[in-house]
DNA sequence: CTCAGACGATGAGACGTCTCGTTGGATGGG
DNA sequence: CCCATCCAACGAGACGTCTCATCGTCTGAG
């Protein structure tokens, strides 16, 4: 989500413009179908160029061919487990960036470590913004990053990476849903989004509430960072929010 | 409606010819035929190169041979249903955008997901006018978009992606049915259309009433931006509305 | 010119929906 | 164990939509 850059107001850029000159490759490695057509329209609509595989072995094979820049690797697979796909690679000399998928069970604990080579993990279920930001930010640290922009709207400032929120200067404290919420504003500032497309986005992919939830949140971010004139966070009644100065 | 340009005052380009150009195929899949029929008509009437199929399996064969640009998928069918044909499509790695149409009812909450890759979807009943709206945005996101110019006459202008209303420069606050109803005043402006058009493009397909409501809400219109000189929102008796500068 | 009938503008009101705050309970981390 | 976080449930109130009734205006026939 924070790969390109938010839409000003006289100039819609279009992201595709970016990545279209150097489309970076991602190997999916996911055995559950619903799961990896889901991540693969996400990514690939994200503008990564995106190479799908649903086995250890089968990964393995496709690495040397397709030249991934990264891979998203789930670590439970019907053959080898993402680990042992790793090892292999790894002894063979391949340093691609690994960003591991795992349920939040035993093998938690054998991610642990992974983070020194600059791979990454993500808990399942997370949400699809969650996954692009890992993805992001493991790129950075690989030096294949796109510079990432810091997201502002008039006085409001975020820092993604320090995790940093500030209105007119004052530094604000912000729960994980709060932040990812308000980040999601922030990247579509100047659009409507409507309260589907947010629980999307910001909520995991196996979110079952309904669009309640974005209104409490809505709320809490409002209570939190647009008490002060003027207010950036509207209401457009019966369609969804937007993030804009009002004029 | 946002596809193609609005006439101008002196040149009324027929906007058949742009479309001819590069005409956009659109497969359309529904098995209830009075409301595939209907659909039919609208979006050829669009401008649209329509394919239309009544069932899932016959959806799958055709998308090979007819390549559409997009493809409008109804979830309730009587073979597969929607979700499936889009997974099989995906797994087949088609990335053909999907616009759903679904009922507001049990299968709402499986639709969760399904504005990541792009895709979209409309909850029945819906206006034609909404669907076109939509199936713009949706290929303006797939990059496909003939540039969606934005909608103005005289000092009135409208942003569709951010449902912002600008009179003279001011910031004008509309509800869903008044924002409708002058985009589609705008989309049409110089052409007179009649209370049965605008309730046929601007309410939903299945609305039973009659034409009053249009006149109620032309005047909602006419207080909120049109109190000013000149006056934009022109009453021919007998025969309709039409939105032009008076001379 | 007058009048009747058709058409349109406008306001009040009923009804449903949406929004937003609060509360309390569930969950997971420290 | 306690605490922060998160989410569901609820109610009050605002807003949006539609119908209805009234009043004004235009038109054409006599």
């Amino acid at each position: 989500m924070v790969i390109f850059s938010p839409p000003s107001q006289e100039t819609h850029r279009d992201w595709r413009d970016a990545s279209a000159v150097a489309p970076i490759r991602v190997l999916l490695v996911d055995d559950e179908d619903n799961l990896r057509s889901m991540l693969e329209a996400a990514l690939s609509h994200s503008g990564f160029d995106v190479h799908p595989v649903t086995n250890g072995r089968a990964a393995l094979e496709a690495v040397p061919i397709v030249q991934p820049d990264l891979i998203v690797l789930d670590v439970m697979l019907p053959d080898l487990d993402g680990f042992d796909v790793c090892k292999r690679l790894r002894s063979s000399g391949d340093r691609t960036p690994i960003l591991f998928l795992t349920a939040r069970d035993a093998t938690e604990d054998r991610v642990h470590g992974l983070t020194l080579g600059g791979d990454d993990y993500l808990i399942k279920p997370f949400s699809l913004d969650e996954l692009v930001a890992r993805i992001t930010a493991v790129l950075r640290r690989s030096g294949l990053d796109r510079t990432s922009e810091d997201l502002r709207c008039a006085d409001l400032e975020m820092d993604d990476e320090a995790h940093l929120v500030l209105r007119a200067g004052r530094e604000v404290q912000l729960s994980p849903t709060e932040f990812n919420l308000l980040r999601y504003l922030l990247v579509n500032q100047g659009r409507v989004v409507s309260k589907a497309q947010i629980l999307d986005h910001v909520w995991d992919y196996d979110f079952g509430g309904d669009g309640g939830v974005v209104e409490t949140y809505i709320g809490y971010l409002r209570r939190k960072l647009d008490t002060s004139e003027p207010h950036l966070i509207q209401t457009i009644r019966g369609v969804g929010y937007t993030l804009r100065v009002t004029q």
